[in-house]
DNA sequence: AATCCGGGGAT
DNA sequence: ATCCCAGGATT
């Protein structure tokens, strides 16, 4: 009975990658689901795909992705739209720094690729928000380019095809992942094939929990199911520790029943969005405490005195390692003192805006500011009729 | 190697 | 509640 090293490990000799590209490929034709950017090999459609897919799952992403190719459906709309649009448009997705590099790149491809999408490994790992997994797949679904793709579902199914223990963050791992992509690639045609059927192997059958091996085309070739490992291989993430906070918003109307907006401006969390305004009350112990911060943080920066309202709603959201209560109260400006318009345009005045209930669709919002949104619209409803 | 960036679906 | 997701860029 041989040791359980890490160097024990499962070997693949030729013969077996063979079987396992015609074992996968035949499933993915049975099983494989029709997704929408799988219904062409165009590459634009293709990387918005990608770049969408990034850490937010299939279900969240095919929505985003209809409404923005109608919108931006060439390379060269998307390159002369502005940032505001495409913001818009990217709207409760999150990662928004996605959004803006997936703009950068679009002028990129206008300015210094004659408006068409680059057709070598490098020029497209050269694009901003594209790494050396995007870029492969890109290639390799678009040009069926012999580039391996290392992701959330293969990084899965490639460690327990080849028995790998450890965390997968490690760099070793990668490795030995990334030499494996490269090894299931036929030598000829059929690359991107292959890569899009270990994907939906790894995302429909070896998922994180109980993985359905029953259903599985490699069962016979993998060591991880005929040792029982699949609850351990790969090691589970460890858990992440995460900070509470605190933050109130502020629902302030002016005499025209218009919101008072702000743009988060640069190194700030949704940099580019608007939002309600937002502010950090963590620390604050009592209801006055509260009152008294909110209206303090408020007139540094925007000039004016609001008076605190009813509580609307409470929200909890997460960002990075915060987990985030907040609560969202109506306010109205204090006209004794500062008046709204000046209020408005201290600082830098185009960074702040008053925007009507039925224009909020019309601003890209981060998803938080969308159901505050939502529900101040339920609320004139309510209230309407 | 660690951290930042967001949000939602599944369990 | 917790885990996880078609990652990339920055430090």
């Amino acid at each position: 009975m041989a040791v359980t090293t890490p160097a024990n490990m499962k070997h693949w000799d030729s013969q077996e990658l063979q079987q396992l590209r015609k074992r996968a490929k035949a499933w993915f034709l049975k099983k494989g689901r029709a997704l929408p950017w799988r219904e062409s090999n165009d590459p634009y459609r293709i990387w918005i795909s990608e770049i969408m897919l990034q850490q937010t799952q299939v279900v969240t992403v095919i929505p985003y992705f209809h409404r923005f190719l109608q919108a931006f459906p060439t390379v060269i709309a998307l390159a002369n739209a502005p940032e505001e649009q495409v913001l818009l448009h990217w709207s409760g997705l999150g990662y928004y720094r996605r959004a803006k590099q997936l703009h950068a790149a679009a002028k990129v491809i206008r300015d210094q690729h004659n408006g068409s999408f680059p057709t070598d490994f490098e020029s497209v790992l050269a694009l901003p928000g594209i790494g050396r997994y995007t870029a492969g797949a890109i290639c390799s679904f678009a040009y069926d380019a012999r580039t391996p793709i290392v992701e959330a579902n293969t990084q899965r199914l490639f460690a327990r095809l080849l028995r790998l223990k450890g965390q997968l963050a490690e760099k070793p791992i990668q490795d030995q992942l990334w030499f494996f992509a490269s090894s299931i690639l036929p030598e000829r045609s059929g690359s991107g094939a292959v890569n899009q059927a270990v994907m939906e192997l790894g995302s429909q059958i070896c998922t994180p929990k109980e993985p359905s091996c029953q259903e599985c085309p490699l069962r016979e070739l993998c060591p991880t199911f005929a040792n029982g490992e699949q609850a351990t291989i790969p090691s589970p993430k460890p858990p992440k520790v995460y900070e509470e906070k605190v933050e109130a918003a502020l629902v302030v109307q002016n005499e025209a029943t218009e919101l008072l907006l702000r743009r988060c401006q640069p190194g700030e969390r949704w940099a580019g969005l608007w939002d309600f305004p937002r502010f950090d009350v963590t620390t604050v112990k009592s209801a006055s405490q509260l009152e008294q911060s909110i209206s303090e943080q408020f007139e540094s920066r925007f000039g004016a005195s609001v008076c605190l309202q009813e509580e609307l709603l409470q929200l909890k959201h997460g960002v990075t390692r915060y987990r985030i209560t907040l609560r969202c109260f109506r306010a109205t400006l204090d006209v004794s003192t500062t008046q709204v318009s000046e209020a408005s345009n201290k600082g830098v005045g185009h960074d702040t805006q008053w925007c009507s209930a039925s224009n909020l669709k019309e601003i890209p919002l981060s998803s938080t500011g969308k159901q505050i949104s939502e529900h101040l619209r339920k609320l004139l409803d309510a209230n309407g009729p």
